[in-house]
DNA sequence: CCAAGGCCTGAATG
DNA sequence: ACATTCAGGCCTT
């Protein structure tokens, strides 16, 4: 009971859902929004702006969590394996780019645009004597042009990144309404944003608007499924198809529970941790 | 509704 | 060296 309340802010970070995060000594700085955050390695968070943000998800009820999604052996093993990993609340629409950025990527490259974008449409602050760049803010990156967002090395997801900076600018989505409403309401109006189909708008839903059965299935996912869950989720086709992938979410629900989302954050770094594969 | 092909980029593979 | 291939997908045809 006692153990299920401890926090790991390396496993956290490490688990593919933040990446503008460095490490300086024993402790954690990133960027998040217009923030900076400095975690101590006992967990404790500043706040360049002091905003008080649960940024670790406190409110959740843990225990609670580890045991509704603890249904299988998988799953218990991830869950015990990566005790303390959290899944994290962030800034939304750095959330939104990030993951538009992510698709066809890969971390590290993911990373080098982020910190690049910072770098070009964000504000220079300085916390604790060291040097930061804020997320642009939605107005910036809107205004910016297509070839200077390729300059970061995004490609062909230049053209996203502008508009979906425009739709927040011009208030065509709301995230805080998105916050608040059913996942199926936030995911059909998240989707109508260019670069976000299922995959992207399921890490966005689940790291930044309070989604927790967010289930976000990329090719690491369905490999897992396949590996560990071929009687529970058969999958045949390789494509995912819109269709599907619906389907699946549905019956991963019914496996997992409401706090599917959980699930597959320990899943998907147990698996990464056993193919050795790099972080931030 | 499904399948196939294209897309920026850079690190990894042959 | 150089050419493929591939990587946390999405969009168009």
């Amino acid at each position: 009971m006692q153990n299920n309340c401890i926090i790991n802010v390396e496993n956290s970070i490490n688990s593919g859902q933040v990446f503008l995060w460095r490490k300086n000594g024993k402790n954690w700085y990133g960027v998040n929004g217009q923030d900076i955050l400095k975690i101590t390695d006992s967990g404790n968070i500043k706040s360049y702006q002091n905003v008080k943000a649960d940024f670790f998800r406190k409110k959740d009820n843990i225990a609670k969590i580890i045991k509704s999604i603890s249904k299988d052996k998988v799953t218990k093993k991830a869950v015990k394996q990566y005790l303390g990993l959290r899944i994290l609340e962030q800034d939304p629409f750095q959330c939104l780019i990030s993951f538009i950025v992510s698709s066809n990527s890969n971390i590290q490259k993911i990373k080098n645009s982020l910190e690049d974008i910072s770098k070009k449409f964000g504000v220079k602050v300085k916390f604790e004597n060291q040097e930061f760049f804020l997320f642009p803010k939605p107005e910036r990156l809107a205004n910016a042009s297509i070839d200077e967002i390729k300059s970061c090395g995004v490609g062909y997801r230049a053209r996203f990144i502008k508009e979906a900076a425009k739709i927040t600018v011009k208030e065509q989505i709301d995230f805080e309404y998105l916050k608040r409403c059913s996942y199926h309401e936030a995911k059909k109006e998240i989707c109508q944003i260019p670069g976000v189909g299922n995959k992207v708008s399921d890490c966005i839903l689940l790291f930044s608007l309070n989604k927790l059965e967010s289930f976000p299935l990329d090719r690491w996912m369905i490999r897992i499924l396949e590996k560990y869950y071929s009687d529970k989720f058969h999958l045949e086709t390789k494509t995912i198809t819109e269709k599907q992938y619906e389907m699946l979410h549905e019956k991963i629900v019914n496996h997992f529970g409401p706090f599917a989302g959980y699930a597959q954050q320990f899943l998907f770094k147990m698996e990464r941790e056993n193919y050795q594969k790099k972080w931030l």
